[in-house]
RNA sequence: GGCGCGGUACCCAAGUGGCUAAGGGAGAGGUCUGCAAAACCUCUAUCCGUCGGUUCGAGUCCGACCCGCGCCUCCA
């Protein structure tokens, strides 16, 4: 039985979906006023690691993805570039999907984005109107949350304990209530404006998720995530919104992802410890590694980022191919007399195990690593046979279906490795130049020339290509270039 | 002030009442190797922020305290 922690409640719970079989998932998404950061994957990489464990337990999986393009943020950067929203939205929606593939983000089935849905919004909002939930005032339409006696339950909090936050009222708008929020914003100079039914204006930053999740999900679906920042008032809002206006349970299990930090404090341009993706690549990192650290740290904790504990994921993703590579080099005529079944069975068990238990990665890591910690001597002593070699491989690409971060693992360059990778999906070639230094290499150290063999040797690695020399013959791995 | 999270080895990080406290990284010694790498073997927390308490038994439950952090209408 999966269990979630549900923020709704504050309880770990089982995992029913409202249909067998079926699970809808909705996540919050970028507002596409900047490029994203590595906390914005964070959350996004949470997100694909719970919907990758559902597919992976025979769920169907409808997960959809808002993308904000209208609000105060891209309305103002829009402004001040001269542009329209959309030219000003646009790179940072492509970069956005760019990112989320590099990171082996599994694509959501829509992404729906708010400009796209004025109209069902709309109807939301006469829908409020009409059940007494809305008041208009000045042009603009608001939440009554008196009229809604659950608000504050997602969040756990009594209004009147909240003391407004030191920047006061950003909504430059009259409100009948200081936490009401808006629903619909009248027309200012500046901004765009949508001629509707319920007059003209804008969008309030809550109500386009009611109004998509409602189109593409239904009024009622099963989980919801989104960063722990969200949870009020945004969520909350949601809540509010939709079960007013719909008349049913809105989510039955709101799941949110802890903030990342770096190097212990909150990023911020300011401090100098703000990245985004590309930095980080700049420096030479994989993706993936990037990905095996944010997946790494349970999704409730906190996660600290750091160079150093980048580095530690970039060598326990490379143990992960090594491995790959050792199965790989087990002849294919390789008897062996290990029982490696077993060892699967039991690897498999702790992996689920530990995802079921509210996505606990650590434990699920922690099978896959002790299934290798515990073949590996196996494999030493050439104990494993071909079709056991086969049955682990298939173990690991199984894992990877939910982790998403395997390696490329070691290949064959020469001599009688039988390399396998093909088997594993994830062969590559090597240029024929690189291949061409390698044989040079190997002639030299024939010749026991072994000054010329470490140069190629470490010419090779400035290209981000390392060679391993075994007493089967060469084999290389691909990893970052390295500097000389 | 309100709500919430966390403090487990040198670093990251599971474990939430009971055999010898997972796993990864780093380090030390050894095997293999021309060297290196990978892999393997051995070692690296009598102790889980502090102090009390409950219990036959506690990182694990209770209380107090200390420290770090997040949110309280921009924020994943």
């Amino acid at each position: 039985m999966i269990r979630f922690h549900n923020t709704l409640g504050g309880r770990t719970e089982d995992f029913v979906p409202m249909e067998p079989g079926r699970v809808r998932l909705y996540a919050c998404g970028p507002t596409v006023y900047d490029f994203p950061h590595i906390g914005n994957w964070r959350a996004n990489v949470f997100e694909d690691l719970l919907k990758r464990f559902l597919i992976y337990r025979g769920f169907q999986v409808v997960h959809v993805q808002n993308i904000t393009d209208v609000d105060d943020k891209t309305i103002k950067g829009a402004r001040a570039r001269g542009l329209s929203l959309d030219d000003y939205t646009r790179p940072y929606i492509e970069a956005f999907f760019a990112e989320r593939d590099a990171l082996n983000i599994r694509p959501a089935d829509h992404y729906p984005r708010a400009t796209g849905h004025i109209p069902e919004m709309v109807g939301i909002v006469k829908a409020l109107l009409d059940k007494g939930f809305a008041y208009r005032k000045d042009g603009s339409i608001y939440f009554a949350i008196d009229r809604f006696p659950a608000y504050g339950r997602l969040s756990r909090v009594n209004l009147e304990d909240r003391r407004p936050g030191s920047r006061g009222d950003a909504d430059e708008y009259e409100k009948e209530s200081v936490h009401d929020f808006a629903l619909w914003k009248a027309p200012k100079a500046d901004e765009p404006v949508w001629e509707t039914e319920i007059g003209p204006g804008r969008p309030g930053w809550h109500i386009e998720c009611s109004a998509m999740s409602a189109k593409y999900l239904g009024p009622s679906f099963d989980i919801h995530c989104g960063g722990v920042d969200n949870i009020f008032p945004h969520h909350e809002n949601e809540i509010a919104q939709s079960e007013a206006a719909n008349g049913v349970k809105f989510v039955n299990y709101w799941l949110h992802c802890h903030h990342l930090v770096v190097d212990g404090q909150k990023m911020a341009k300011s401090k100098g410890n703000f990245y985004r993706l590309a930095d980080i690549l700049a420096r030479g990192y994989d993706p993936l590694d990037v990905r095996v650290l944010l997946l790494s740290t349970h999704y409730r904790k906190m996660l600290n980022f750091t160079f150093e504990a980048l580095d530690q994921a970039v060598t326990a993703r490379r143990r992960i191919g090594d491995f790959l590579g050792e199965l790989g080099a087990v002849p294919a005529g390789a008897a062996g007399d290990a029982a490696v079944g077993p060892l699967v069975e039991a690897a498999r068990a702790g992996f689920v195990a530990g995802l079921e238990d509210d996505l606990n990665i650590a434990e699920a890591l922690a099978a896959l690593f002790t299934l290798i910690k515990s073949v590996n001597p196996l494999l030493v002593e050439g104990r494993v046979s071909r079709a056991g070699a086969d049955v682990l491989a298939a173990f690991v690409e199984e894992a990877d279906a939910v982790l998403g971060f395997k390696p490329s693992p070691t290949h064959k360059a020469s001599g009688r490795i039988d390399a396998r990778s093909e088997v594993m999906g994830t062969a590559e070639v090597l240029k024929a130049e690189d291949q061409a230094r390698i044989d040079e290499r190997q002639r030299a150290r024939a010749a026991k020339d072994f000054a010329r063999s470490d140069a190629i040797r470490r010419e090779l690695l400035e290209r981000g290509i390392i060679l391993e020399d075994t007493k089967d013959g060469v084999r290389w791995k691909r990893v970052a270039p390295q500097k000389p």
